[in-house]
DNA sequence: TTGAAAGCGCTAACAA
DNA sequence: TTGTTAGCGCTTTCAA
């Protein structure tokens, strides 16, 4: 048994006809007849021929695969995009190559260069690392998701302010009168955070905000989710936290436990994200969920469209399709970790 | 500005030089006058070139990637393990291409052909379906984690054994008399419930099994939990549960909770898995952890020594090296889950 | 209905 | 130190 996978070459010979022929076969082009189908069907069958995408591609041809970054498979909200999303593709055809920043713009970087390396077809977006001027050299179909990276770069996500803002009223509505938000990036561009201002300020109050970096390691993760809570609560007492993922609302249900502050008693608790696994893990969370089947689809549409016309890149020079940011609204899920 | 990539010919002829010399610049290779080398890294830059790794790859040289397949990295389980290889294998210099099964063989059965299509240098699976007859035809490289393929096959895995019976020792040395076991899959197979079994037996107990097959869809999942739980208790009283995955832990604790039980009062729970995300959601779930990133580290080792010996496959037909098994072990972690 | 020949982008002898 | 040539596995004209 030879070791080396077999070739177009060795179903040739096999069943006595030209390469051509068996290229023929195989994209069923052209005029066969009945008998050389078979023959060349044949051998392909004994040898366990399978076809070479990589040679296949090298012929300017499509490789029929698109990138995704993100940050981590291993966060529920990124897994879950990641299944969606391979989804959508898979019906059109395409696959992914899954790429995990971790969070490190190093690894960001060497993963745009190994797609490009690779003629993916076009790339999905959804790491956080701000500022790779890398992307300005991307040649090719381009998508975000909740990344802004350039105005001409389409950006899908969910409606963030609307969905911070809903998730505030939920706490308000529930006559908390001092809810915190617990963010990982607080600034401008946190649009979770804009809705939760703008909500709290109409009801008169003062927003008070809380940050735990996006990257903090795990080990350390927990203390300091304590720490900065209890100082939170030392300057002035809170009945409330909107934080804005599940899991940083698991370890605030947590805090709660260890503090004997009974929820929604004495605090009252709402995440973001609804995915999956954490709706399994903590049914009783309140949370908002993000539209994550909807957000993939549309993000491989728009990739689609870019890729399947002939376009390169979308063209903006006469600020035809100004590269829109979709949005979709985000779902409030009630629970038990806000007071009735 | 041209829309296709630049290719290493495009880098020559600006730079002057032969396409010869500006792969060996590329790669390093052989002499080089210091002024070529500038001048071909200029031209580099200034076409913003990116080597074609597909071509690369068409000279029956490796193509650096390995095929992951699991069911899906949207289960935390799943998504972590699917970071951990990446991370060994990125130290290696290779990449992965992420498959979900989804638990469907069909889909397993495609990324099966598409993997080996890609001319991937080898192939890590971790999917749970059964007797899938592909995989004798896989002439390369193949480790499968926690997956009995073949006896020729290395697996790695958790001692699910050991760590199924240091889950329910957990159970019984809290003083639990009646420990049901809920898991996905029933059957001597299940080293899990292998491990549950003698520990039961060995205390003089009569061992209670309930199933939820691994495939239930979400929304029907959480009340056929329920429902099964509630029949079990009709049938004998329980006073412990020992669930072979976290999810299913987090669910038993959410049916606890539904029917008035206090955990761990009238009922002890223990868990499987430990992954992050999980311990960050339900920090106070008592499980086993999985050892991840150890049996991940492993998995890939086996498979580089595969992959870089000449061999295309172990030989065993001298008994050589029987394909071991590679266990390691699960470690108790303990929780307010279970009583005191 | 089929085949021969050229070429995709790159690397690897073998010369120069 | 550099260039020429051939060829990886496949598709695609162009002929037959």
């Amino acid at each position: 048994m030879s070791s080396r996978e077999p070739t177009l070459a060795d179903v040739a010979q096999l069943a006595g006809v030209s390469p051509t022929t068996v290229s023929r076969v195989l994209n069923n082009r052209g005029y066969l007849s009945e008998k050389t189908k078979r023959s060349v069907a044949d051998a392909i069958k004994t040898l366990g021929y399978r076809p070479n995408s990589l040679a296949r591609a090298l012929h300017g041809k499509s490789t029929q695969t698109v990138g995704l970054i993100v940050p981590a498979v291993s966060l529920p909200f990124f897994g879950e995009l990641a299944v969606e999303v391979e989804n959508a593709l898979a019906e059109a055809g395409y696959r992914i190559l899954i790429c995990n920043s971790m969070g490190r713009a190093e690894r960001e970087r060497e993963y745009l260069s190994l797609l490009v390396g690779n003629r993916v077809d076009g790339i999905i977006s959804g790491a956080h690392n701000e500022g790779l001027s890398e992307y300005d050299t991307i040649r090719m179909p381009l998508v975000t998701i909740d990344r802004e990276l350039s105005p001409s770069i389409p950006n899908v996500r969910c409606a963030n302010r609307d969905a911070g803002a809903l998730a505030t009223r939920a706490l308000l509505d529930a006559g908390c009168r001092h809810p915190l938000l617990l963010t990982s990036r607080s600034g401008p561009r946190n649009l979770r955070e804009a809705g939760y201002c703008a909500e709290i300020e109409r009801a008169g109050l003062e927003p008070r905000i809380v940050t735990i970096p996006f990257d903090t390691p795990t080990p350390q993760r927990f203390a300091l989710v304590q720490s900065s809570l209890d100082q939170a609560c030392a300057r002035s007492p809170i009945d409330a936290v909107f934080a804005t993922d599940d899991l940083a609302a698991a370890e605030v249900l947590e805090w709660a436990h260890t503090r004997d502050l009974s929820v929604p008693g004495d605090l009252s608790i709402i995440g973001f994200d609804g995915t999956e696994t954490m709706r399994r893990a903590l049914p009783h969370l309140a949370t908002i969920r993000q539209p994550i089947s909807q957000i993939a689809q549309a993000a491989v549409d728009i990739l689609l469209e870019q890729m399947e016309g002939t376009l390169p890149r979308p063209i903006d020079e006469a600020g035809e399709s100004p590269a829109p940011t979709l949005e979709f609204p985000g779902t409030l899920i009630p629970g038990r970790s806000i007071s009735a």
